[in-house]
DNA sequence: ACAGTTGTCTCATTTTTTGGGACGAGTTTT
DNA sequence: AAAACTCGTCCCAAAAAATGAGACAACTGT
């Protein structure tokens, strides 16, 4: 009916819509400029600003009627990290890995744009706090952990990294759509990825995707090391090491079946 | 005119419901327990958890029945954080404040129930990726900074975060809850928190508050060193100190007034 | 084999959302 | 300084979505 699509969304797709605005447009946002943004009514748009203040998922800077993403979403986030099994099995299997290759080991989450650094260390005694949850995000499309989840997603989300900017760290970083997307059909090929001072020069990665329970790569590991040290001839044998060890990673959060 | 509340709550706040049911009972969930959790209808539940995993919010076990949050909510709880001046600002108040006392300094914030360690480290270029989140969680009943922010919290807030356990991690933790709100009162008194090796053993920290621009306390700002170096006699200086870098990150955020 | 539990689907009813329009307070333009 | 404009806020009848009891099948464990 309308000139544009006339999808009738749920309220948590409405909802998505204007957080993610602000995740597209960053810092704060106005309620007209949320309206703009996602072509919602301003009295609609109004309303709901409203409701999300109330319930924490917006703040709101009482100076001006600017508002931002609140901190129950820092909450929210931070609860799916602990909630995944990811973050209790990988500290043995990252300790495995660095051991088994003298070399230091990654673990990141793909959060649908960047990855996420996870790990997790245990204190003493046991309990719900007694461990520290750390988070540390980088960019997909020139880490080993992340061409190795990249190269397992669909075409559309490599669409949507792709559009939103490949920028060069150093010389190396793949900037150009067509040589990541080679690279990425490489890498599903062979089943690693090798980061080659694309983000950090003189380092080199090797990176094997982790598998969850419903079979959706969620996850990269990677050994990393400088240039040097990690020469052509032994990338093989350490990639060998790296998928051993991301595959016991993905049997242990429920992966069956190889 | 039912028996128990009959509050109709907006779409936001009923999926908060069940997103929280994940936080407070952890791991993972099948429809009938959220229905018990929540209270809503099975059938009810069941479309609400086939929507929330079709927005990404939560994610599905494909082997069983069960759903655990999803990996959207790590993406909006980093994009919150890093949404927040906090981040930007951070990092110069907290040289500042490290290289005035000779100690190590942390900004920690707030979500709600947990102390959120943030921290930012620029690189070489600019760029939004260029950067690093960190984000690393711990008590806040036992740490300098939860304390801090705890004392201007509303008191439902600490009744909740008491009612959740304190659970002791060395002998010095606060486990009695009258004890704890009389520690908080006398942080909000003298304007500053003391940790004495609540959280960790010969360690002691001193913690200030941090107000966004809606004059909201969000965030804790502390000093740590061991305790044989941060003597009595030194701690009324360095609160002093402590202070004034925390309403300079608190102006810088936007809050006016003191 | 059986009783209980659980996931899934349908549909008439209820409830909420929706958004055009109105009003007032600021802000910019003329 | 007045006018034109923008923006936040509120109201309400029309429209759309959520609701939840019930039915059915698949599965579980005794």
């Amino acid at each position: 009916m309308t000139t544009i699509e006339n999808i009738s969304d749920s309220a948590p797709e409405k909802m998505l819509r204007i957080l993610d605005c602000f995740t597209l447009q960053g810092g704060q946002l106005s309620v007209g400029d949320i309206s703009k943004l996602t072509g919602i009514p301003r009295s609609t748009a109004h309303r709901w600003v409203g409701i999300l203040r109330d319930t924490g998922l917006l703040d709101q800077d009482n100076s001006r009627d600017v508002y931002r993403l609140g901190l129950r979403l820092i909450h929210l986030g931070n609860n799916a990290l602990w909630s995944m099994d990811i973050s209790r099995e990988a500290r043995h299997v990252l300790e495995a890995l660095s051991r088994s290759a003298g070399a230091r080991s990654h673990l990141c989450v793909f959060d649908g744009n960047q990855m996420i650094f996870v790990t997790r260390t245990i204190g003493g005694r046991a309990g719900r706090f007694n461990s520290t949850t750390v988070m540390e995000s980088s960019p997909c499309y020139c880490t080993s952990v992340g061409k190795a989840v990249l190269a397992y997603q669909p075409q559309e989300t490599v669409e949507r990294i792709i559009s939103q900017g490949l920028h060069p760290y150093t010389p190396h970083t793949i900037t150009d759509p067509d040589r990541l997307r080679e690279e990425l059909a490489l890498t599903r090929k062979r089943g690693y990825s090798i980061n080659n001072g694309e983000m950090e020069m003189h380092e080199r990665c090797i990176g094997a995707p982790v598998r969850n329970a419903a079979g959706r790569v969620i996850a990269g590991l990677s050994l990393t090391d400088k240039t040097r040290k990690m020469t052509d001839d032994k990338i093989p044998g350490f990639a060998q090491t790296v998928i051993k060890h991301a595959d016991l990673l993905s049997v242990q959060l429920g992966y069956r079946h190889s």
